[in-house]
DNA sequence: CTTTTCACAGTCGCGCGGATGGGA
DNA sequence: TCCCATCCGCGCGACTGTGAAAAG
């Protein structure tokens, strides 16, 4: 079988369930594939950092991005095992991949996401991001593929994803099957509008180890369990669909469950199968196809492949770090039971919550705590974490940095640095102010607002299926924004970014520019400020740390204020957000990678 | 001891059915 | 009076994290 075919809307997993990756082998192809897939991961872990760069810094940067950072490999990178790019986007560049490079499901079957072989952990000193988001390279093509413009893909929901992925993200993994929280939400630029695409997230394996939550951190434990059965990934409800259809609205994966059950591949699409206590990492897959959803193996370019780092996440059956816990419930709409408490435990004063530490960077010292409520509690409550204004601080607070696996400080300025670094697509037509995103061209006008204010107005039900009447939760809650806005837009710019509000900017952008020179700060302070603080807590008293840590919430006052970086820390993240929201840009991140 | 499973309570979206209002 | 569209309330189900019990 050359095609693949992909059903339409009804049953989209079907094939990839019936046929799925299972225990994929390891080939020589692939395992080229997969060194450049860790190349990308240990940029990519970086990521965070990489958006701290300053432009100026990221070309050389992206010349070396390996020796940018202290560590490679394990922790952070994409363990794709031998086969994990069994979809090698054809921006690789000496790809070589068959022709039918493209491995269609029943191919795949069978192949072990590990292999016989040893781990390949990417850590050659190549780069596979040039695409850069601070170069603002909007697309490349592959050398002699002779494929149209590549496509861009945007991360919509970036900062609340960077959030989790402070902490280490955790997925809750059912029988039943858990849906992902933040959930997995793109935009899609770049694609030829009549042709036709399959579009689905695959979900491999970070590294290969085996990971346990201890001393309240995740350390590896053991390798990972390479035997792992089951249907590792998800077709959008509406492949195949045409390119204007992908670009004109959000690609959102709400509905992707996870679960543990190993039989549920055979009778549940929704679900992709996971591993307790393994890292993971989901990236999205972007296939040309012919009208009828199958794919067109003529041309290996056809395939593109996304990853987002800060999508990677562990499987668990049940939280370990209560930081994860506390975000979801703030940030989840349907965990929003679980809050009540949260306005008597940060109801204290200000001075009774705050907890100088020793820990705090002289960066964050350059925020000033008042700045934050100046600006726009407007967008942080409505848009970030639809709460009320004093628990977003608190929920902030909230976070103890000893306990972060990335520094706060680098992972929101990487955010609101991002952000900053607008890909501007090359279709944007001059003068349209609707496209106008760039930040010299006041991309505070770019605010969400408009998009969260309107009313739905969907044609499909994938995006935002949940709470249509608010799409300021549904920003909150990690759905996107696209419908609503999709309504201002201008059908003859599916491919459109954001329309600009005709109000409410000023003032973010005042605010935001006053904030430009943190932006720039070198991406290597924040990294090393990352790391010195889980060393901190790794040299003191871990025990009593993953006692207050877990089960955090009966003691509001134990880890949260009393190990927090406390007020700095706080106004950098809210800053960092409010940086973000007011832009939109925040929410997308720009990716293109092979 | 760690990890998984299960029942539970709370929230919210959706669908259904009844009530209401306007037009033919 | 009848038909149709709209609005509103209710109940069900999906979804969440919690916490205890079970399993390994």
């Amino acid at each position: 079988m050359v095609g693949l075919p992909f059903p339409c809307r009804a049953g989209p997993g079907d094939t990839f369930s019936k046929t799925g990756p299972d225990g994929r082998k390891g080939s020589p192809v692939l395992g080229e594939d997969e060194l450049t897939s860790g190349r990308r991961y240990n940029l990519d872990e970086l990521g965070s950092d990489r958006y701290f760069i300053s432009s100026s810094q990221a070309s050389s940067d992206m010349a070396s991005p390996c020796s940018l950072f202290p560590y490679a490999g394990q922790t952070g990178s994409v363990y794709t095992g031998t086969t994990g790019s069994r979809y090698p986007a054809s921006l690789h560049y000496g790809s070589v991949l068959p022709p039918a490079g493209f491995s269609s499901p029943s191919v795949c079957t069978g192949r072990s996401q590990f292999g016989s072989g040893g781990y390949q952990f990417s850590q050659g000193p190549g780069c596979l991001y040039p695409s850069y988001p601070g170069t603002g390279i909007s697309s490349m093509s592959l050398p002699g593929s002779g494929a149209g413009p590549r496509a861009q893909v945007y991360l919509c929901n970036r900062p609340l994803w960077l959030k989790f992925h402070r902490h280490q993200t955790e997925m809750i993994i059912t029988k039943q099957g858990r849906r992902m929280f933040p959930f997995l939400s793109f935009n899609i630029t770049g694609l030829n509008l009549t042709a036709h695409y399959n579009v689905f997230v695959e979900v491999v394996l970070a590294d290969p180890n085996h990971w346990r939550f201890q001393g309240g951190k995740w350390v590896t434990c053991g390798k990972a369990d390479n035997n792992m059965q089951g249907n590792k990934m998800y077709v959008h409800p509406e492949s195949p669909n045409t390119g204007a259809h992908w670009m004109r609205q959000e690609i959102s994966f709400g509905k992707l469950k996870l679960t543990n059950n190993k039989g549920a591949n055979n009778n549940n699409t929704q679900m992709i199968v996971l591993q307790s206590l393994h890292k993971y990492q989901p990236r999205l897959h972007i296939v040309e196809v012919t009208e009828d959803g199958v794919e067109d193996m003529s041309n290996e370019a056809r395939t593109q492949t996304f990853t987002f780092p800060e999508n990677q996440f562990i499987a668990v059956t049940a939280y370990q770090n209560t930081d994860i816990t506390q975000l979801k419930i703030d940030h989840n709409p349907f965990a929003k039971g679980f809050r009540d408490n949260y306005d008597s435990m940060y109801t204290a004063p200000e001075s009774d919550r705050l907890t100088p530490s020793p820990t705090d960077s002289p960066r964050s010292t350059q925020i000033v705590p008042g700045a934050r409520y100046a600006m726009q509690p407007f967008f942080q409550d409505q848009f970030v974490n639809n709460l009320p204004q004093n628990r977003f601080y608190s929920s902030e607070r909230a976070v103890p940095q000893t306990n972060s696996l990335l520094s706060p400080q680098s992972e929101d300025a990487a955010a609101a640095a991002s952000a900053q670094r607008w890909f501007v697509p090359p279709v944007q037509q001059p003068g349209s102010n609707k496209l106008d995103l760039s930040y010299d061209n006041d991309y505070s006008t770019s605010s969400l607002l408009s998009y969260g204010i309107k009313p739905l107005s969907l044609q499909t039900s994938h995006a935002l299926s949940y709470y249509p009447d608010s799409a300021f939760a549904s920003m909150a809650a990690g759905w996107g924004t696209r419908s609503s806005y999709q309504r201002k837009m201008t059908t003859g710019l599916p491919w459109s970014p954001r329309p600009s509000p005709p109000a409410f900017a000023e003032d973010q952008l005042g605010a935001n520019k006053d904030k430009l020179p943190e932006e720039t700060a070198p991406s290597a302070t924040g990294w090393m400020e990352t790391s010195h603080s889980l060393k901190s807590v790794d040299s003191s008293d871990a025990g009593v740390y993953s006692m207050v840590c877990k089960r955090r919430r009966m003691s509001p006052g134990a880890s949260s204020t009393e190990n927090s970086p406390t007020i700095k820390c706080e106004d950098l993240t809210a800053e960092d957000y409010n940086k973000d929201n007011p832009k939109g840009t925040g929410y997308y991140a720009f990716y293109t990678s092979p």
